[in-house]
DNA sequence: TAGATTGTTAATCGATTAACAATC
DNA sequence: TAGATTGTTAATCGATTAACAATC
Protein backbone atom coordinates (compact mmCIF):
# COMPACT_ATOMS: atom_id res chain seq x y z
CA UNK A 1 0.00 0.00 0.00
CA UNK A 2 3.01 2.54 0.72
CA UNK A 3 4.91 3.19 -2.44
CA UNK A 4 8.32 2.51 -1.96
CA UNK A 5 10.77 4.33 -3.66
CA UNK A 6 13.30 2.03 -5.48
CA UNK A 7 16.70 3.80 -4.81
CA UNK A 8 17.35 2.48 -1.73
CA UNK A 9 18.93 4.97 1.06
CA UNK A 10 22.51 3.90 2.33
CA UNK A 11 22.09 1.25 5.13
CA UNK A 12 24.04 2.99 7.72
CA UNK A 13 24.57 6.77 8.26
CA UNK A 14 21.50 8.60 7.05
CA UNK A 15 18.20 9.04 8.68
CA UNK A 16 16.09 6.68 7.79
CA UNK A 17 13.31 9.22 8.25
CA UNK A 18 13.68 12.48 7.33
CA UNK A 19 11.49 14.78 6.71
CA UNK A 20 10.61 15.02 3.37
CA UNK A 21 12.49 11.90 2.12
CA UNK A 22 9.73 9.70 2.13
CA UNK A 23 6.38 8.86 3.08
CA UNK A 24 4.98 7.60 6.65
CA UNK A 25 4.27 4.29 6.89
CA UNK A 26 0.65 4.00 7.87
CA UNK A 27 1.64 2.37 11.24
CA UNK A 28 4.44 5.22 11.66
CA UNK A 29 1.57 8.01 10.82
CA UNK A 30 -1.53 6.73 13.42
CA UNK A 31 0.99 6.16 16.07
CA UNK A 32 2.28 9.68 16.08
CA UNK A 33 -1.37 11.35 16.11
CA UNK A 34 -1.90 8.92 18.74
CA UNK A 35 1.37 10.51 20.51
CA UNK A 36 0.05 14.15 19.96
CA UNK A 37 -3.34 13.13 21.35
CA UNK A 38 -1.71 12.39 24.54
CA UNK A 39 0.58 14.82 24.69
CA UNK A 40 -2.22 17.56 23.84
CA UNK A 41 -4.20 16.65 26.87
CA UNK A 42 -1.04 15.99 29.33
CA UNK A 43 0.11 19.88 28.61
CA UNK A 44 -3.78 20.78 29.41
CA UNK A 45 -2.87 18.74 32.70
CA UNK A 46 0.10 21.30 33.32
CA UNK A 47 3.00 18.85 32.40
CA UNK A 48 5.74 19.93 30.94
CA UNK A 49 8.03 16.20 30.12
CA UNK A 50 6.61 13.34 29.76
CA UNK A 51 9.43 9.93 29.54
CA UNK A 52 8.70 7.54 26.79
CA UNK A 53 7.75 5.25 29.74
CA UNK A 54 4.50 7.48 30.52
CA UNK A 55 3.75 8.00 27.04
CA UNK A 56 3.62 4.03 26.86
CA UNK A 57 1.18 3.96 29.91
CA UNK A 58 -1.34 6.03 27.85
CA UNK A 59 -0.97 5.17 24.45
CA UNK A 60 -0.27 1.33 25.15
CA UNK A 61 3.03 1.67 22.95
CA UNK A 62 5.72 -0.36 23.23
CA UNK A 63 8.35 2.67 25.10
CA UNK A 64 10.89 1.45 22.89
CA UNK A 65 8.90 1.67 19.61
CA UNK A 66 7.99 5.25 20.73
CA UNK A 67 11.31 6.46 21.41
CA UNK A 68 12.21 4.86 17.68
CA UNK A 69 9.33 6.51 16.32
CA UNK A 70 10.54 9.68 17.33
CA UNK A 71 14.21 9.57 16.94
CA UNK A 72 13.90 8.60 13.61
CA UNK A 73 13.40 12.65 12.70
CA UNK A 74 15.81 13.54 15.49
CA UNK A 75 16.88 13.95 18.99
CA UNK A 76 13.57 15.56 20.44
CA UNK A 77 14.44 13.84 24.33
CA UNK A 78 17.05 14.23 27.20
CA UNK A 79 18.57 11.75 28.35
CA UNK A 80 17.85 11.20 32.09
CA UNK A 81 14.73 13.28 31.84
CA UNK A 82 11.79 12.82 29.04
CA UNK A 83 10.58 14.90 26.49
CA UNK A 84 9.52 18.40 26.41
CA UNK A 85 5.61 18.27 26.11
CA UNK A 86 5.32 22.04 24.11
CA UNK A 87 8.30 21.07 21.45
CA UNK A 88 7.23 17.03 20.98
CA UNK A 89 3.45 18.65 20.03
CA UNK A 90 5.13 21.15 17.81
CA UNK A 91 7.58 18.61 15.73
CA UNK A 92 5.29 15.95 15.77
CA UNK A 93 3.11 18.43 14.05
CA UNK A 94 5.82 19.69 11.67
CA UNK A 95 6.24 15.66 10.50
CA UNK A 96 2.29 15.44 10.09
CA UNK A 97 2.31 18.63 8.24
CA UNK A 98 -0.69 19.60 10.12
CA UNK A 99 0.83 22.77 11.62
CA UNK A 100 -1.20 25.01 10.05
CA UNK A 101 -4.83 25.78 9.51
CA UNK A 102 -7.30 23.43 8.14
CA UNK A 103 -11.43 24.22 7.61
CA UNK A 104 -13.83 21.58 7.80
CA UNK A 105 -17.56 21.69 6.96
CA UNK A 106 -19.66 20.22 8.90
CA UNK A 107 -22.72 18.52 7.59
CA UNK A 108 -26.08 17.95 9.33
CA UNK A 109 -27.06 20.17 12.59
CA UNK A 110 -28.58 17.09 14.54
CA UNK A 111 -27.62 15.57 18.15
CA UNK A 112 -24.25 14.39 16.43
CA UNK A 113 -23.54 17.67 14.53
CA UNK A 114 -24.38 19.77 17.71
CA UNK A 115 -21.96 17.82 19.46
CA UNK A 116 -19.25 17.99 17.45
CA UNK A 117 -19.53 21.95 16.77
CA UNK A 118 -19.72 22.31 20.26
CA UNK A 119 -16.64 20.28 21.19
CA UNK A 120 -13.18 21.72 20.97
CA UNK A 121 -11.70 18.69 19.44
CA UNK A 122 -11.27 19.81 16.37
CA UNK A 123 -10.29 22.96 17.49
CA UNK A 124 -7.08 20.98 19.36
CA UNK A 125 -5.80 19.83 16.62
CA UNK A 126 -5.64 22.88 14.20
CA UNK A 127 -8.78 22.26 12.91
CA UNK A 128 -11.38 24.89 11.72
CA UNK A 129 -15.23 24.41 11.24
CA UNK A 130 -15.95 26.88 9.01
CA UNK A 131 -19.72 26.40 9.01
CA UNK A 132 -22.67 23.76 9.21
CA UNK A 133 -24.73 22.61 6.23
CA UNK A 134 -28.69 21.95 7.85
CA UNK A 135 -31.29 20.79 5.01
CA UNK A 136 -33.93 22.38 7.69
CA UNK A 137 -34.66 25.89 6.70
CA UNK A 138 -35.40 26.72 10.62
CA UNK A 139 -32.15 26.49 10.89
CA UNK A 140 -30.74 28.70 8.34
CA UNK A 141 -28.53 31.71 9.65
CA UNK A 142 -28.98 30.37 13.47
CA UNK A 143 -25.01 29.58 14.96
CA UNK A 144 -24.13 26.63 16.27
CA UNK A 145 -21.39 26.13 18.63
CA UNK A 146 -20.65 30.17 16.96
CA UNK A 147 -20.78 28.47 13.47
CA UNK A 148 -23.36 29.74 11.18
CA UNK A 149 -25.93 27.11 9.35
CA UNK A 150 -26.58 27.33 6.11
CA UNK A 151 -28.41 25.49 3.62
CA UNK A 152 -27.17 22.59 1.46
CA UNK A 153 -27.47 24.34 -1.47
CA UNK A 154 -24.69 26.50 -0.75
CA UNK A 155 -22.41 23.61 -0.72
CA UNK A 156 -20.64 23.74 -4.03
CA UNK A 157 -19.83 28.12 -3.50
CA UNK A 158 -18.96 27.61 -0.34
CA UNK A 159 -16.37 24.60 -0.63
CA UNK A 160 -14.43 26.71 -3.38
CA UNK A 161 -14.18 30.02 -1.57
CA UNK A 162 -13.27 28.91 1.91
CA UNK A 163 -11.03 25.94 0.60
CA UNK A 164 -12.07 23.68 2.80
CA UNK A 165 -10.47 20.55 2.32
CA UNK A 166 -12.41 17.84 4.92
CA UNK A 167 -16.34 16.76 5.15
CA UNK A 168 -17.54 15.85 8.26
CA UNK A 169 -20.88 13.89 7.42
CA UNK A 170 -22.95 14.04 10.48
CA UNK A 171 -26.41 13.25 8.26
CA UNK A 172 -28.66 9.91 8.32
CA UNK A 173 -27.09 7.35 6.19
CA UNK A 174 -29.87 7.83 3.52
CA UNK A 175 -28.73 11.55 2.86
CA UNK A 176 -24.48 10.52 3.13
CA UNK A 177 -24.36 9.30 -0.47
CA UNK A 178 -25.81 12.37 -1.53
CA UNK A 179 -23.53 14.54 0.00
CA UNK A 180 -20.72 13.15 -0.77
CA UNK A 181 -21.31 13.20 -4.18
CA UNK A 182 -21.74 16.74 -3.92
CA UNK A 183 -18.61 16.95 -2.00
CA UNK A 184 -16.12 15.22 -4.37
CA UNK A 185 -17.91 17.44 -7.34
CA UNK A 186 -16.58 20.24 -5.58
CA UNK A 187 -13.34 19.17 -4.89
CA UNK A 188 -13.08 17.65 -1.77
CA UNK A 189 -10.97 15.06 -0.85
CA UNK A 190 -10.88 13.96 2.44
CA UNK A 191 -14.21 13.07 3.82
CA UNK A 192 -15.29 11.95 7.55
CA UNK A 193 -18.13 9.53 7.71
CA UNK A 194 -20.08 9.04 10.96
CA UNK A 195 -23.14 7.42 9.10
CA UNK A 196 -22.95 4.01 9.38
CA UNK A 197 -23.47 4.56 5.14
CA UNK A 198 -20.55 2.32 3.20
CA UNK A 199 -19.79 5.34 0.26
CA UNK A 200 -18.95 4.98 -2.93
CA UNK A 201 -16.78 7.29 -3.71
CA UNK A 202 -13.43 7.43 -6.29
CA UNK A 203 -10.28 6.40 -5.78
CA UNK A 204 -8.59 9.52 -4.85
CA UNK A 205 -11.36 10.48 -2.41
CA UNK A 206 -9.96 9.13 1.34
CA UNK A 207 -13.29 7.83 3.04
CA UNK A 208 -12.42 7.71 6.32
CA UNK A 209 -15.52 6.21 8.62
CA UNK A 210 -16.01 6.13 12.07
CA UNK A 211 -17.46 2.75 13.92
CA UNK A 212 -17.52 3.38 17.90
CA UNK A 213 -19.64 0.10 17.84
CA UNK A 214 -16.59 -2.30 15.59
CA UNK A 215 -14.14 -0.33 17.97
CA UNK A 216 -16.27 -1.82 21.05
CA UNK A 217 -16.39 -5.33 19.27
CA UNK A 218 -12.50 -5.32 19.26
CA UNK A 219 -12.32 -4.12 22.69
CA UNK A 220 -15.06 -6.28 23.75
CA UNK A 221 -13.17 -9.73 22.07
CA UNK A 222 -9.78 -8.80 24.41
CA UNK A 223 -12.27 -8.69 27.46
CA UNK A 224 -14.10 -11.85 26.73
CA UNK A 225 -11.51 -13.86 25.21
CA UNK B 1 1.80 -7.56 23.63
CA UNK B 2 0.08 -10.91 22.37
CA UNK B 3 0.54 -13.75 25.29
CA UNK B 4 2.29 -16.45 23.28
CA UNK B 5 1.75 -19.94 23.97
CA UNK B 6 5.45 -21.79 24.94
CA UNK B 7 3.90 -25.14 22.90
CA UNK B 8 4.54 -24.44 19.51
CA UNK B 9 1.64 -25.67 17.05
CA UNK B 10 2.83 -28.35 14.89
CA UNK B 11 4.01 -26.37 11.57
CA UNK B 12 1.43 -28.17 9.02
CA UNK B 13 -1.45 -29.84 8.91
CA UNK B 14 -3.15 -28.42 11.96
CA UNK B 15 -5.64 -25.07 11.88
CA UNK B 16 -3.40 -22.34 12.84
CA UNK B 17 -6.13 -20.14 14.27
CA UNK B 18 -8.83 -23.15 15.26
CA UNK B 19 -11.48 -21.77 17.74
CA UNK B 20 -10.61 -21.56 21.25
CA UNK B 21 -6.72 -22.40 20.83
CA UNK B 22 -5.26 -19.21 20.73
CA UNK B 23 -6.65 -15.14 21.39
CA UNK B 24 -6.59 -13.54 18.38
CA UNK B 25 -3.84 -11.00 17.48
CA UNK B 26 -4.81 -7.23 17.63
CA UNK B 27 -4.49 -7.03 14.42
CA UNK B 28 -6.53 -10.26 13.12
CA UNK B 29 -8.93 -8.88 15.76
CA UNK B 30 -9.61 -5.46 14.61
CA UNK B 31 -10.03 -6.68 10.44
CA UNK B 32 -12.38 -8.67 11.31
CA UNK B 33 -14.32 -6.49 13.31
CA UNK B 34 -14.08 -4.15 10.06
CA UNK B 35 -14.95 -6.86 7.85
CA UNK B 36 -18.24 -7.25 10.16
CA UNK B 37 -18.91 -3.56 9.58
CA UNK B 38 -18.98 -3.65 6.08
CA UNK B 39 -20.98 -7.16 5.74
CA UNK B 40 -23.83 -5.63 7.85
CA UNK B 41 -24.33 -2.82 5.63
CA UNK B 42 -23.98 -4.79 2.67
CA UNK B 43 -26.91 -7.03 4.02
CA UNK B 44 -29.12 -3.69 4.77
CA UNK B 45 -28.47 -3.34 1.13
CA UNK B 46 -29.62 -6.16 -0.17
CA UNK B 47 -26.61 -8.37 -0.51
CA UNK B 48 -26.50 -12.10 -0.50
CA UNK B 49 -22.79 -13.13 -1.20
CA UNK B 50 -19.28 -10.37 -1.47
CA UNK B 51 -16.31 -11.51 -2.93
CA UNK B 52 -12.90 -10.96 -0.95
CA UNK B 53 -12.32 -8.42 -3.55
CA UNK B 54 -15.07 -6.78 -2.75
CA UNK B 55 -14.61 -6.64 1.07
CA UNK B 56 -10.97 -5.37 -0.24
CA UNK B 57 -12.36 -2.44 -1.53
CA UNK B 58 -14.61 -1.41 1.06
CA UNK B 59 -12.34 -2.30 3.94
CA UNK B 60 -8.54 -0.90 2.08
CA UNK B 61 -7.67 -4.42 3.18
CA UNK B 62 -5.64 -6.28 0.47
CA UNK B 63 -8.09 -8.99 -1.08
CA UNK B 64 -5.74 -11.71 -0.17
CA UNK B 65 -5.21 -11.25 3.52
CA UNK B 66 -9.01 -11.09 4.17
CA UNK B 67 -8.86 -14.54 2.63
CA UNK B 68 -6.27 -15.58 4.60
CA UNK B 69 -7.71 -14.22 7.76
CA UNK B 70 -11.09 -16.02 7.20
CA UNK B 71 -9.33 -19.50 6.03
CA UNK B 72 -7.78 -19.50 9.22
CA UNK B 73 -11.34 -20.29 10.76
CA UNK B 74 -12.78 -22.66 8.24
CA UNK B 75 -14.15 -22.85 4.58
CA UNK B 76 -16.80 -19.82 4.54
CA UNK B 77 -16.03 -19.32 0.84
CA UNK B 78 -17.60 -20.82 -2.37
CA UNK B 79 -15.00 -21.08 -5.26
CA UNK B 80 -15.69 -19.06 -8.17
CA UNK B 81 -18.67 -17.17 -5.87
CA UNK B 82 -17.28 -15.41 -2.87
CA UNK B 83 -18.73 -16.16 0.42
CA UNK B 84 -22.74 -15.97 1.71
CA UNK B 85 -22.91 -12.46 3.52
CA UNK B 86 -25.25 -13.50 6.10
CA UNK B 87 -23.29 -16.77 6.83
CA UNK B 88 -19.98 -14.84 6.99
CA UNK B 89 -21.57 -12.00 9.50
CA UNK B 90 -22.63 -15.53 12.06
CA UNK B 91 -18.96 -16.74 11.39
CA UNK B 92 -16.77 -13.71 12.47
CA UNK B 93 -19.27 -13.10 15.63
CA UNK B 94 -18.25 -16.65 16.48
CA UNK B 95 -15.16 -15.95 16.11
CA UNK B 96 -14.95 -12.96 18.19
CA UNK B 97 -17.67 -14.14 20.55
CA UNK B 98 -19.90 -11.13 20.19
CA UNK B 99 -22.86 -13.45 19.57
CA UNK B 100 -24.87 -12.82 22.41
CA UNK B 101 -26.31 -9.83 24.03
CA UNK B 102 -24.08 -7.69 25.90
CA UNK B 103 -25.34 -4.26 27.94
CA UNK B 104 -24.22 -1.26 27.62
CA UNK B 105 -24.28 1.94 30.11
CA UNK B 106 -24.00 5.46 28.86
CA UNK B 107 -22.96 8.47 30.91
CA UNK B 108 -24.08 11.44 29.75
CA UNK B 109 -27.15 12.94 27.94
CA UNK B 110 -26.23 15.58 26.43
CA UNK B 111 -25.73 15.78 22.27
CA UNK B 112 -23.68 13.43 22.11
CA UNK B 113 -25.60 10.70 24.55
CA UNK B 114 -28.50 11.63 22.79
CA UNK B 115 -26.68 10.69 19.28
CA UNK B 116 -25.28 7.41 20.67
CA UNK B 117 -29.16 6.56 22.34
CA UNK B 118 -30.56 7.22 18.99
CA UNK B 119 -28.60 5.66 16.82
CA UNK B 120 -28.90 1.96 16.16
CA UNK B 121 -25.11 1.02 15.81
CA UNK B 122 -24.39 -0.53 18.83
CA UNK B 123 -27.61 -2.49 18.30
CA UNK B 124 -26.69 -3.56 14.66
CA UNK B 125 -23.70 -5.42 17.00
CA UNK B 126 -25.25 -6.92 19.42
CA UNK B 127 -25.41 -3.94 21.91
CA UNK B 128 -28.01 -2.68 24.33
CA UNK B 129 -27.81 0.01 26.11
CA UNK B 130 -29.67 -0.40 29.44
CA UNK B 131 -29.87 2.96 30.87
CA UNK B 132 -28.47 6.39 30.58
CA UNK B 133 -27.69 8.26 33.63
CA UNK B 134 -27.37 12.20 33.83
CA UNK B 135 -26.36 14.51 36.70
CA UNK B 136 -29.48 16.46 35.59
CA UNK B 137 -32.64 15.64 37.80
CA UNK B 138 -35.08 17.33 35.23
CA UNK B 139 -33.94 14.31 32.97
CA UNK B 140 -34.39 11.58 35.62
CA UNK B 141 -37.32 9.16 34.52
CA UNK B 142 -37.49 10.59 31.22
CA UNK B 143 -36.94 8.25 27.91
CA UNK B 144 -34.76 9.18 25.14
CA UNK B 145 -34.93 6.37 22.24
CA UNK B 146 -36.94 4.30 24.27
CA UNK B 147 -34.16 4.33 27.05
CA UNK B 148 -34.97 5.60 30.89
CA UNK B 149 -32.52 7.97 32.22
CA UNK B 150 -31.13 7.76 35.58
CA UNK B 151 -29.90 9.59 38.13
CA UNK B 152 -25.82 8.83 38.50
CA UNK B 153 -26.57 7.49 42.27
CA UNK B 154 -27.85 4.26 40.78
CA UNK B 155 -24.34 3.60 39.00
CA UNK B 156 -23.36 0.96 41.59
CA UNK B 157 -26.52 -0.95 41.74
CA UNK B 158 -27.80 -1.10 38.60
CA UNK B 159 -24.69 -1.98 37.29
CA UNK B 160 -24.55 -5.11 39.45
CA UNK B 161 -28.27 -5.77 38.82
CA UNK B 162 -28.19 -5.66 35.38
CA UNK B 163 -24.83 -7.24 34.18
CA UNK B 164 -23.27 -4.32 32.17
CA UNK B 165 -19.89 -5.27 30.90
CA UNK B 166 -19.32 -1.91 29.12
CA UNK B 167 -19.62 1.81 30.52
CA UNK B 168 -19.65 4.48 27.53
CA UNK B 169 -18.25 7.90 28.30
CA UNK B 170 -20.28 11.23 27.04
CA UNK B 171 -19.78 13.01 29.79
CA UNK B 172 -18.01 16.53 29.72
CA UNK B 173 -14.11 15.74 30.06
CA UNK B 174 -13.79 16.97 34.04
CA UNK B 175 -16.37 14.13 34.72
CA UNK B 176 -14.85 11.52 33.16
CA UNK B 177 -12.53 10.47 35.50
CA UNK B 178 -15.13 10.13 38.55
CA UNK B 179 -17.26 8.09 36.43
CA UNK B 180 -14.66 5.92 35.37
CA UNK B 181 -13.68 5.55 39.06
CA UNK B 182 -17.30 4.58 40.33
CA UNK B 183 -17.49 2.09 37.21
CA UNK B 184 -14.41 0.26 37.89
CA UNK B 185 -15.20 0.39 41.60
CA UNK B 186 -18.60 -1.54 40.22
CA UNK B 187 -16.47 -3.87 38.48
CA UNK B 188 -16.92 -3.14 34.76
CA UNK B 189 -13.71 -4.13 32.97
CA UNK B 190 -14.65 -2.45 29.36
CA UNK B 191 -14.52 1.86 29.03
CA UNK B 192 -15.43 3.51 25.89
CA UNK B 193 -14.41 7.16 26.72
CA UNK B 194 -15.66 9.56 24.20
CA UNK B 195 -14.13 12.58 26.24
CA UNK B 196 -10.73 14.25 26.08
CA UNK B 197 -10.07 13.13 29.22
CA UNK B 198 -7.08 10.62 29.44
CA UNK B 199 -8.20 8.54 32.21
CA UNK B 200 -6.57 6.82 34.85
CA UNK B 201 -7.61 2.73 35.38
CA UNK B 202 -5.78 -0.23 37.36
CA UNK B 203 -3.99 -2.38 34.12
CA UNK B 204 -7.27 -5.00 34.03
CA UNK B 205 -9.63 -2.41 32.95
CA UNK B 206 -9.58 -1.54 28.90
CA UNK B 207 -9.79 1.98 28.06
CA UNK B 208 -10.65 2.73 24.66
CA UNK B 209 -10.60 6.08 24.06
CA UNK B 210 -12.53 7.69 20.85
CA UNK B 211 -10.53 10.21 19.25
CA UNK B 212 -12.03 11.73 15.70
CA UNK B 213 -9.56 14.80 15.37
CA UNK B 214 -7.03 12.27 15.87
CA UNK B 215 -8.16 9.98 13.29
CA UNK B 216 -8.93 12.92 11.24
CA UNK B 217 -5.23 13.78 11.88
CA UNK B 218 -3.81 10.56 10.12
CA UNK B 219 -6.39 10.64 7.07
CA UNK B 220 -5.19 14.53 6.11
CA UNK B 221 -1.09 13.33 6.62
CA UNK B 222 -1.63 10.83 3.76
CA UNK B 223 -3.69 13.51 1.23
CA UNK B 224 -1.15 16.26 2.15
CA UNK B 225 2.10 14.16 1.16
C1' DT C 1 -16.94 -25.70 -20.72
C1' DA C 2 -15.01 -21.00 -19.49
C1' DG C 3 -14.74 -17.57 -16.12
C1' DA C 4 -14.37 -16.36 -11.50
C1' DT C 5 -12.85 -16.66 -6.98
C1' DT C 6 -11.28 -19.27 -3.06
C1' DG C 7 -7.69 -21.43 -0.13
C1' DT C 8 -2.81 -21.85 0.48
C1' DT C 9 2.06 -21.67 -0.28
C1' DA C 10 6.41 -19.45 -0.23
C1' DA C 11 8.96 -15.44 -0.08
C1' DT C 12 9.57 -10.71 1.55
C1' DC C 13 9.13 -6.90 4.14
C1' DG C 14 8.30 -4.11 8.10
C1' DA C 15 7.09 -3.96 12.98
C1' DT C 16 8.40 -5.12 17.44
C1' DT C 17 11.32 -5.72 21.33
C1' DA C 18 15.20 -6.60 24.65
C1' DA C 19 19.28 -4.84 25.81
C1' DC C 20 22.64 -1.44 26.69
C1' DA C 21 25.97 2.28 26.00
C1' DA C 22 25.59 7.19 26.05
C1' DT C 23 24.52 11.07 28.68
C1' DC C 24 21.49 14.32 31.05
C1' DT D 1 28.08 11.33 41.69
C1' DA D 2 23.96 8.17 41.20
C1' DG D 3 19.74 7.48 39.04
C1' DA D 4 17.01 7.92 35.14
C1' DT D 5 15.96 7.87 30.47
C1' DT D 6 17.21 8.48 25.72
C1' DG D 7 18.91 6.84 21.17
C1' DT D 8 20.29 2.78 18.69
C1' DT D 9 21.63 -1.83 17.60
C1' DA D 10 20.71 -6.49 16.53
C1' DA D 11 17.70 -10.19 16.51
C1' DT D 12 13.03 -12.01 16.10
C1' DC D 13 8.54 -12.28 15.00
C1' DG D 14 4.38 -11.52 12.55
C1' DA D 15 2.08 -9.18 8.72
C1' DT D 16 1.78 -8.73 3.96
C1' DT D 17 1.56 -10.04 -0.74
C1' DA D 18 2.10 -12.31 -5.40
C1' DA D 19 1.10 -16.27 -7.49
C1' DC D 20 -1.43 -20.26 -8.62
C1' DA D 21 -3.68 -24.76 -8.24
C1' DA D 22 -8.19 -26.21 -6.85
C1' DT D 23 -12.89 -25.94 -7.77
C1' DC D 24 -17.44 -23.78 -7.89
Amino acid sequence: MSARRSTDLPAAGAARNGLGSERLSLGVAARLARYLQVLIQARKMGRETISSQDLASWTHVNSTQIRRDLSGFGKFGKRGVGYNVDSLVSEIRKILRTSGQHNIALFGAGHLGRAIATSDIFADHGFRIVSIFDVSPKLTGKKIGGIEVRPLDDLEDFVSSEEVVVGVLAVPADAAQDVADRLVEAGVRVIFNYSEQLLDVPPEVTVHTSSPAVDLLYALYFYLA
